[in-house]
RNA sequence: GCCGGGGUGGCGGAAUUGGUAGACGCACGGGACUUAAAAUCCUGUGGACGCAAGUCCGUGCGGGUUCGAUUCCCGCUCUCGGCACCA
């Protein structure tokens, strides 16, 4: 008869609600210990990826509070987006009343898998109580020149309707959430200056030794830091200028010339200065470029187009005249949208003068070669080397070179030391109905007003239809679209815009610390004592999203005074957990591998699937779901819950009085309080010090192999089992917390085991009476031995050269030398 | 191209500071119980040769350091992920 879990998971949750077991305030006894999940987005139900990062935090933070740690575990639900939209339509409802009925169902799947969250502090940010503060970030934002409105060419997803910050173009090119190939498109937008904290974005990585490095080499390259130079350079006859910005300014004497990208401003300014025919030549010319899309641009396999305007730009370093050209490989976005062109030194530049046939001039060679022959080269020097062709900066090393030259450009005026990034701005302006409202008007009189603070709630009118077409429900509006100015109290016109829901969840950890409070987003003293987040769990698929605008917006609160100054990341531990895999594939409703986790709980129960979760793979790791894998989790809590249900009685009866390793006497016993304490040990460390978790599930397994085993004759004996059945326990419950609840209230334990404190391994008991000791000859294993521990190396040596096994094996042979380790081996060198 | 992770049995995966490679589980083989099956229990299981004792091979490939290398060093290779005409 397997247990019946059907019974046992419902009763202990209901024990858990009724106690309030898991509510928790700040300032309680312990240390803090604020344990975060990514929260879901309200899809409908949960899955397996859900059930691997939930089972990762519930038993992080079941195990700390078990550690005496005051543990700030909580839950909410990321609730505003597209896929509400989409069923809206699909179904003919409302995105609110989807929503809400995916969160109510969702919640139930989070309480059976037994999650022990302060469900007190449930958010969900589609509400009026929780976006109100969003709205209010804005403001703040607005106020100090943080949030701006600004006409730029912007990602344009044709399929959601909306267009997306550059983090949310993923791959070559396509929408995040739907792979739509994303357009440009040039429109009026909000957005936040993210770039004022790329400084700090990009050196606080280093700050962040609890974070996995892939994720913080991803942040780096998205950030995308590079110092140079940035300068002037006169288009001759025209009294106009062109910025370029370089890293190498140490290859200025090798200009041939300057590229501008399609759109930069002085390609119409050069155009109207041409004649009838150059003049539609360079226009035509910049608008096919213009056009193409990121996509058909790098598909061209870097064959690089271009055109001559005809123009001359004057090298500031030596007066020479070089062509200036327009190119499609210049970015319009990048550094200045204009480039020297030195292709000696730049491979991209190299492969354009040679289809186009303009010259080069090296100016940097290897140290104690000569200057390469122009004609000869097949690709560019980009490796640093010495300087040459470079006048009185000849014979300098490169990097000194860089430095000289950075400094006489800025002696001169003809340019200044910069950092560019390549972190853009972050575009917050969805043209969508199911966001949170920007909190702004536009006046005829006065422009944009930001609505006032203590108008907030700007209200999402929850009566709108979303139309077939999917446009934004609230262009339908009117009535709401229409207000009066805060200002002047004339008419205007409400932004429809909404913003990114990415904003929403920005901060969403720290309204957990303060749930319902109206006076801020959050109470300062909560964040105080709770925040940074110690332990964040969730998927690397936001490595460049929301894990970067969480960061910048907690910089931001703190600028704001909101926290103090010092608190600058939120996330000091992070943990992302792989993904969960099925056939050697994602798990996904087209290939028809997704596995159903109300029928795994409903057939296995919750226990089960959280051990095998935890077991199957350590949690960074991808992680293979197997049914196999799935019984083999459910045969050991079967194996577990027998072995306790038959030895209730005795186990009942036997001494609760603690045994210490000194007074047992049979050697089965002092077996088995060895593997118990050392088992404690290990489980504690591998959870605590390694976040192994399937090593921890292990160890566990080989407790109870070693229990079911066990045959106690005495007093003494029952009592050292009973130890280890409690042991067991304990250590399960963060695992599999109901069966561990029922079986400890099952030998007649009372209180709850979730509220018990971990257990402690015993010193003594993790001392070994005997060491397995191998032979080596010359580093091959031979022999194996069994010897008191602790006897050191010579003594070791000894013993093990007086053995007959030893003597026979180094018969007729000389011993050139042995090498003892202490309770592990002896090798022998031997010759001939 | 640059950056980062990874490569261990049939499979998922273990291996303190270099010190018994393959813990634990899955799958599979043999056995017990049963009329039978399921469940459960016992047992075997990296490969090759061998009746056996045992010997040899074995942690992606090739070198090196070492008494000894999955672990350290050098050079490759494959794979996953990120970035990429970023000046």
């Amino acid at each position: 008869m397997a247990y019946d879990f059907r019974a046992i998971e419902p009763k202990w949750q209901k024990k858990w609600e009724e106690k309030g077991a898991f509510h928790v305030e700040a300032g309680a006894e312990g240390p803090k210990f604020y344990c975060l999940e990514m929260f879901p987005y309200p899809s409908g139900a949960l899955h397996m990826g859900h059930l691997r990062n939930y089972s990762i935090g519930d038993l992080t933070a079941r195990f700390l509070r078990m550690n005496g740690y005051n543990v700030m575990y909580p839950i909410g639900f990321d609730s505003f987006g597209m896929p509400a939209e989409n069923a809206a339509i699909k179904m003919k409802t409302h995105p609110a009343v989807w929503t809400k009925k995916n969160i109510d169902h969702m919640i139930g799947q989070l309480k059976s898998m037994g999650c022990s969250y302060d469900w007190r502090r449930l958010v969900k940010t589609f509400e009026p109580d929780y976006y109100r503060w969003s709205q209010w970030f804005f403001l703040q934002m607005y106020k100090k020149g943080l949030a701006y409105r600004k006409h730029a060419p912007v990602n344009w997803c044709e399929t959601c309707g909306t267009v997306l910050a550059n983090e949310q173009v993923i791959g070559d090119g396509v929408c995040w959430r739907c792979e739509t190939p994303v357009v440009k498109r040039g429109l009026d937008q909000w957005f936040l200056r993210i770039t004022d904290y790329a400084d700090e974005l990009l050196e606080y990585l280093d700050k962040l030794p609890g974070w996995p490095e892939r994720v913080l080499t991803m942040q780096r390259n998205w950030i995308g830091r590079s110092e140079g130079v940035r300068f002037d350079i006169e288009i001759a006859g025209t009294g106009l200028t062109i910025e370029a910005f370089t890293t190498r300014i140490d290859t200025i004497f090798g200009i041939t010339f300057v590229a501008l990208a399609a759109e930069h401003p002085v390609v119409e300014e050069l155009a109207s200065r041409s004649d009838g025919a150059r003049r539609a030549e360079i226009l035509g010319f910049a608008a096919r470029m213009s056009q193409r899309s990121a996509i058909e641009r790098t598909a061209a396999g870097g064959d690089k187009m271009g055109m001559d305007t005809g123009f001359k730009a004057i090298n500031p370093a030596n007066g020479e005249l070089v062509p200036i050209w327009i190119a499609d490989y210049i970015l319009t976005d990048y550094g200045t949208g204009a480039i020297m062109g030195v292709p000696a030194h730049d491979q991209r530049d190299f492969d354009f003068v040679r289809k186009f046939g303009l010259g080069v001039i090296p100016v940097v060679r290897r140290e104690g070669e000569p200057v390469p022959d122009p004609a000869e080269m097949t690709e560019a020097a980009v490796a640093d080397g010495v300087s040459c062709n470079s006048g009185q900066f000849d014979g300098l090393p490169t990097p000194v070179a860089i430095e000289r030259i950075s400094a006489w450009f800025e002696e001169k005026g003809w340019g200044k030391r910069e950092t560019q990034y390549r972190l853009r701005d972050w575009l917050i302006s969805r043209q969508r109905y199911w966001g949170t409202p920007i909190p702004v008007v536009y006046c005829d009189r006065c422009g944009i007003v930001p609505v006032p603070e203590e108008s907030l709630p700007v209200e999402l009118p929850l009566d709108a239809v979303v139309p077939e077409n999917g446009v934004n429900a609230l262009l339908g509006r009117p009535d709401w679209i229409n207000t009066t100015c805060p200002e002047c109290g004339g008419q205007a016109r409400r932004e429809t815009d909404t913003m990114d829901t990415f904003i929403c969840s920005s901060w969403y950890f720290f309204r957990y610390l303060s749930p319902g409070y109206d006076k801020a987003p959050f109470r300062s003293e909560d964040a105080k004592y709770w925040m940074p987040v110690d332990l964040y769990i969730g998927g690397i698929e936001h490595a460049c999203l929301h894990l970067i605008y969480a960061r910048f917006f907690t910089k931001m609160i703190s600028d704001l005074g909101l926290v103090p100054p010092d608190m600058r990341e939120p996330f000091t531990g992070l943990l992302t957990q792989g993904m969960v895999i099925k056939d050697g594939a994602k798990m996904s409703k087209s290939l028809g591998n997704v596995v159903d986790l109300d029928e795994i709980i409903n057939k296995y129960g919750a226990d089960t699937a959280r051990l095998f979760i935890l077991f199957a793979s350590p949690p960074d790791r991808s992680l293979d779901w197997s049914d196999k894998g799935v019984e083999g989790a459910n045969r050991f809590l079967n194996r577990v819950f027998r072995l306790v249900e038959g030895k209730a009685d005795s186990l009942r009866r036997a001494s609760r009085q603690h045994v210490p390793m000194g007074a047992i006497e049979s050697a089965g016993a002092r077996d088995l309080k060895r593997l118990i304490h050392s088992t404690i040990d290990r489980v504690t460390r591998d959870i605590r010090d390694e976040r192994q978790f399937n090593t921890a599930v292990a160890r566990m397994m080989e407790l109870t192999n070693g229990l079911a085993a066990y045959k106690p004759a005495d007093a003494t004996d029952q009592a050292v089992f009973r130890e280890g059945v409690e042991s067991l326990l304990l250590c399960l419950s963060p695992f599999c917390p109901h069966i561990a609840e029922e079986l400890w209230e099952m030998i007649g334990q009372s209180g709850t085991l979730s509220l018990s404190l971990w257990p402690k391994a015993e010193e003594d008991a993790l001392d070994v009476d005997k060491v397995t000791v191998v032979l080596q000859i010359n580093g091959k294993l031979r022999e194996q031995f069994e010897m008191p521990p602790g006897l050191d190396r010579d003594e070791l040596a000894k013993r093990v050269m007086e053995l007959d096994q030893t003597k026979k094996r180094i018969e007729g042979k000389d011993v050139v030398k042995v090498i003892a380790v202490q309770d592990k081996l002896v090798n022998i060198v031997v010759k001939g």
